[in-house]
DNA sequence: CGCTGAGTTGACAAGATTCAAGGGCCGTGG
DNA sequence: CCACGGCCCTTGAATCTTGTCAACTCAGCG
């Protein structure tokens, strides 16, 4: 009786590059012709990709700003560096999202950006918007666009109870799975408790013991870094009275 | 010896509109001739101007999107509704600063935007972005400025100990007036306590406590509304022996 | 002059942190 | 191949912070 992923049927997840038409970057990176067509269908990017390795660094709060990145697989988390000098973690980022917006305004990137598991990422340079230009109406368009929605406001994850901010985080992983077209209910966590515990301002053995009771109480099935949400997402928000978010 | 208010020497704040150089939409409205100018210095702006009075709601959250605002008075507080039903404060707007810059990608605007006083703000009509066009390379450019400056990370305030969300909460405003070329010393809070409290996701008693015993230590002076700042901000970072931030 | 609402304060309860200990997994080296 | 050590995660118990509830003050206002 100890084979529990033969028991619970954890499959193994998808691995490889998300579909550059589900990045947030396509429409730019089309205009610019980094993304070239066969038939209508949009093949490889063309612009540079970079690979790597977990813990590796993407970019560095300070650093003059060269290029815009979009994440094509694994996790980056970007992190900024406290006065006191200990890192606070800013946000995980999933294929698809783009990173380093503030580039346009700034000429540095204000955050660390650090691969979780295996990155891979396409770079746009920036010049490309400043030379051939924010002069092409359909460009400009395209990167306000981006910008736009990148300006709304993201509620807060560090708000509420423990168990608040452990549920919404995981239905936030869970809500941007969807979006992009992935499965939503089994996700992978490449970050470690401890860095769940920073992102949510509160301590790893909160974030284990709170995992732990949405498990007993069968909201979720957790084992390492697969979780797999049961009544949480499907009836979260229509179903109230199964699992209690307070 | 009642008299609180002479004995430390509260006087009245400035009241009047923000100048328009100091605002974020300058560029912007310069470009777009919203703002005239008469021998290289700027006059009034010859766009829309509104008047709120306390309470009065700018724009409504799901509202189809017309206009950008730019706060020139006053003080204006983001909120949403939680899917509980209850209102979350998402942020605080002092004059200077644009509101509603979601609206070019979304269409409508994510927040209540809401008047905590007497508001005097501009509204830039989106119209004047889609027609004239963002196809103007210098208005072009000046959106993505505004957008990119908006879409870098801002530390949340609520996070930390109640003690350290407070001190965050007052050095915040200060550092925003000061940005404005204000005294940053003296803070008048439009806000009520229960408001604060719930920005910081933290109780009104606790709020209360907190801006007490900062009072009691001399950090601070709080009288009602008006908070002056003593030790705290002019050497909370460079001497940090005098007023501990945990 | 009493009413009302915002703010403050105290006492207690609930929840989170802290400290300490133990389990499981994995890579290294005997 | 197995033992060992390190790291991550989990769990328990004590402590501390914050939330909760209630009472009270104070200022503004009819």
């Amino acid at each position: 009786m100890n084979n529990v992923a033969a028991e619970h049927s954890i499959v193994p997840l998808r691995t490889g590059p998300i579909a550059c038409r589900a990045c947030d970057l396509n429409a730019i990176c089309r205009i610019t012709g980094l993304l070239a067509y066969e038939g209508g269908r949009p093949r490889q990017p063309t612009g540079a990709l970079r690979a790597l390795r977990p813990g590796a660094s993407l970019f560095r709060a300070g650093a003059p700003a060269h290029a815009l990145f979009a994440i094509r697989q694994g996790t980056v988390k970007l992190t900024q560096v406290t006065p006191e000098g200990d890192e606070r973690i800013v946000s995980f980022h999933t294929p698809g999202e783009v990173l380093g917006l503030e580039a346009f305004a700034l000429g540095a990137y204000v955050c660390d950006a650090t691969a979780l598991d295996a990155v891979q990422c396409c770079e746009l340079p920036l010049p490309l918007f400043s030379e051939r230009g924010v002069q092409t109406a359909e460009l400009a368009n395209a990167v306000v666009q981006l910008l736009s929605r990148a300006a709304a406001v993201r509620p807060s994850l560090a708000r509420g109870s423990a168990r608040e901010r452990v549920v919404n985080f995981l239905l936030d992983i869970s809500r941007r799975l969807a979006e992009r077209g992935l499965d939503a209910a089994q996700l992978k966590l490449s970050m470690s408790r401890l860095e769940i515990a920073n992102l949510l301002d509160t301590r790893i053995e909160t974030v284990s013991r709170t995992l732990q009771q949405l498990n007993r109480e069968r909201a979720i099935h957790v084992r390492g870094d697969r979780v797999r949400l049961l009544t949480l997402g499907s009836t979260a928000t229509s179903a109230p009275a199964t699992v209690r978010l307070t």
